[in-house]
Formats: C-alpha cells, structure tokens, sequence
DNA sequence: GCTAATTCGGACCTTAGTGTCCTATTAAGA
DNA sequence: TCTTAATAGGACACTAAGGTCCGAATTAGC
C-alpha cells in the first residue's frame, strides 16, 4: 500500500521539516541521519524536487529543503510521485465490477482505501511533527 | 496491499464456491470463466492445495474443490498464502518506532492497516456470495 | 581560478512478482 | 490396455521496484 521508496519519501522530508533553520540539507547527511541507502535516497529527492515537494541548491553547501510550509504538506502529495496511495484496483476482485453492479466485496474494501487515502491527505507533514490531533477510530456497522 | 496473484486467488476461490454440485472445477474451466493467464492460475491453485484452501483430484475429470465450507473460509485464508495482507511494516515510517514510543504517524495508519486486517479475517467466501452483512463505517474523532 | 561539496542524470545490477512452457504423473472411460 | 484429460512441478522469460555506481554540471569558499 506504501512502497519503500515511499517510506524513504516520508522519512526524508519529515527529518527537513524538523529543521528549524533555513539552510539545506544535502542527501548524504539526510541518509546517513536516518540509515538509508545514500545513492537511493538521492534519487528519491530528486523525484521529490520535480514534483515540487522539495527545492533544490546545488553546489557546495547546496542541498534539499521543504518547498513549502510543512503545514501545507500532505502526507499524499510526499507519496504520490511514487504512485502508491492512489487506489488502483477500485475492488478486491480486480476491478472488473462496474459501478452500478459492485461486486460484493467493493464496499467492504473501498472503505479501507478511501480511509487509507483520506488519512493520507488530511495529515500534514506538520501534523507528524508535533501529533495532538484525535486519530481516527474504526467501527463497524454491526456494533452500533 | 493485495497483489494480482491475490486477487486471482479469490476470483477462482469464489468460482468454486458457487459450484453447487460436488463435482471438481479444472484449472483450465476456471480461468477461461474468470479470463485470467491458465497456466499461471494452475501454479496460484496449487499453492492454495498445498495451504489446504483447496483440495484436488487429479486425471481426467479431476480438477478443484473447496477444502471447507465456504462459511468457514475468510478471505485471509485464501490471500495470505500469497503473504499479502498480513501488515508487514508496523507503522507508516518503515516500522522502526518501538510500541512504547510510536511515531506520529503510528496511529493513524495502524488503523487502516487494522481494519483492512480485520476485514479480511471476518470476513468469508460464504459472505461474498450473498452479500446481506451491514458494511463498515468509518468516521474521525474530530466528527462526533 | 582552483578545489571541494553537492545535485543531476543515466547506466547498470539484483530480486520478487508475474507469466509461459514443457514434461511427468495420475486417473477415468472406451 | 490405450487414450485422453487433468494435476504436479520445475525451468525459464519478462517487468518493475529497489539499489549501486559513475561521470558531468554547478556553486561556495579559499
């Protein structure tokens, strides 16, 4: 449902958000920071940076920072560029229900997902920084 | 979250579920009813045989059954032969937050992670056939 | 201008999931 | 007994994700 490459993602732009300075952080010093692999790691902001979620500085004392408040920041947009969240198979038994005639485990499952999802995009990266909010709870149709 | 493999599994497992007769399926009647790859849903029915979701008869007129009753069968058992829904990472920052420290994010995704789980496990063939179960419902903290 | 630090971007490797193919074995029925 | 239909199971191919490596371009500071 979250790739590691996602994780990566996640971990990454959460240790630049905490950082309370302007100056960037190269990827090096993020990897090792964090114990990612370095090479990939560079990789993974570099796909961060063409989607806009971090900026860039090259050269000496260049580096990654957030490219906008991390109140603004949804976990899902960090995710996105590595297509994971977005729910792909719209069912269990492969999407091949249409929606008029759901197969019956479609509305069992589109719940997970669109609260999967939901989470995904009403949490900020600021959220993850300082967590007050209430969290979600669970409860199913038969309790009440 | 749940792989194609996965989803194959359930498609043939339904099959056979709404086979009313006693008689056994063949892999090859099952995947040109469902249009799935034959010769890779013969190897996916021979795991689930190994992991005793299904069971087999072999020469001519052999082919599948269900090893139990439908209503006995959760939707994990089929899937997690395939080791997919079983929650691999504990929590959304790649599982290195400890129960007694958990991240921020901890909460919130192990209440999708769970559900998902839980959706799976009480969940049966027998169920999916005729669908009359109240779905799950959710809601946020911050609504009530 | 030179050097060191850093991003950029492509080439390549490895592994797991998915999918194909072939041969051996088994059993039903003529 | 022979043929045919089926599972059993291994070998192999393809693809994408994850990961490594290297050279080129860029920039700060000396």
């Amino acid at each position: 449902m979250v790739s590691q490459t996602g994780i990566y993602a996640l971990q990454a732009v959460l240790l630049l958000a905490r950082r309370s300075d302007g100056s960037p952080l190269s990827a090096a010093a993020i990897a090792q920071e964090l114990d990612l692999p370095a090479d990939y790691l560079a990789k993974t902001l570099r796909r961060l940076r063409v989607d806009g979620v971090v900026s860039s500085s090259r050269g000496a004392h260049g580096g990654y920072r957030l490219a906008c408040p991390a109140e603004d920041l949804s976990l899902a947009r960090v995710l996105d560029p590595f297509e994971e969240t977005r729910p792909r198979r719209v069912c269990l038994m492969g999407g091949r229900c249409d929606p008029a005639h759901p197969c019956s485990a479609h509305d069992r499952w589109s719940t997970v997902t669109h609260s999967a999802r939901r989470i995904l995009e009403d949490t900020s990266v600021a959220d993850l920084l300082h967590d007050d909010r209430p969290t979600l709870t669970l409860r199913t149709g038969t309790d009440s």
